[in-house]
DNA sequence: GGCGAATCTCACGTTGACGTAAACTGCGAG
DNA sequence: CTCGCAGTTTACGTCAACGTGAGATTCGCC
């Protein structure tokens, strides 16, 4: 990580295409190489490497030579992950449970899988449902008991105002 | 970890005291040896001793023959820690930060100490109110992010179901 | 087509937070 | 007194999630 970057919640800037060849009229939805998106995500270039190599982010394509290439999806991708293991708490192994799930439920929107057998294909929503909501459930339980953390630590601060106060009330 | 113990919200039991001789009759305040101290608060007797080495929670004091006894604060202080971990997602260097300011603000309690310099004691608070209203930043902060994701995932779920919903209405 | 910057693929190193095994000790029951 | 258990110190092992070179390739600009 050569800048920091705020880490805030500001969103994955979408790839360039500075005037007007965007994507539509390129064909191509703009891809970055590694280094860039790295810097986007805020993340290192390694950690993009690693989250291939284990299967949770696989690079949108390839250049001739061998570069790796991420478009837009997969910036939003590496967003996700960081939630889930920063925010959540999650680890690579329960991420990639999450995201695979997500990925074989997303194959269902593509045309050509819309022949599939229907009753598979209801399985399949129905294993992406029961997994979402049992994140729900963990996610929720971790909102409640930070949110009353939060508060406890609300109620502190105006206790050691009080102090202060009465501290100050005594002058030197 | 011999029992996995359901870690959820349950406060931790205070030590024994069968009948009526809690504390104010023997003037200890109910210690428990390592075992039990970890049973209680759900974590490894190896935590236990790994937390006193590196200085974030030290027992309340040794038996003769020189085995660690944890009272009630140190069993509540071992729930802190793993609250500070868990749920912030603090690394133990951190909660030592949080903690030895919430110790010596602690000692200002204490009435041998009521004869301080006044200004000290001002500076001490401050440090102290300080480092919460940080710490209470950064968890308001995570607060507002794990809603806004529980949301998502709450809005996840609805289209689930409409999918599934969608399916079932065409039935095999 | 040449050159410096960026990437590539191994492959070993690191760090935090413990796990685990070994050898020793204090102590209450039988 | 001995057995056995819970506890102690010391020290090496582990695992995830990367960090950090080394040496070979590729990119893109002059």
């Amino acid at each position: 990580m050569t800048k920091p970057a705020p880490a805030g919640r500001q969103a994955v800037p979408a790839p360039p295409g500075g005037h007007g060849e965007t994507a539509a009229e390129t064909g191509a939805p703009a891809r970055l190489r590694i280094g860039e998106a790295a810097q986007r995500t805020g993340v290192s270039e390694r950690t993009l490497r690693y989250y291939e190599e284990i299967g949770i982010l696989a690079p949108a394509g390839h250049s001739a030579g061998g570069c790796r290439e991420y478009g837009q999806l997969e910036l939003e991708r590496v967003q996700r992950i960081r939630e889930l293991q920063e925010l959540i708490g999650l680890n690579l192994e329960e991420i990639r449970g999450v995201v695979t799930r997500e990925d074989r439920l997303g194959t269902l929107r593509d045309a050509y899988h819309q022949s599939e057998d229907p009753s598979e294909r209801r399985a399949l929503v129905l294993e992406a449902l029961e997994m979402t909501e049992a994140l729900h459930e963990r996610v929720a339980t971790k909102v409640v008991r930070i949110t009353d953390f939060r508060d406890e630590l609300a109620g502190l601060i105006g206790r050691y105002r009080e102090v202060l106060d009465g501290l100050d009330a005594v002058p030197v």
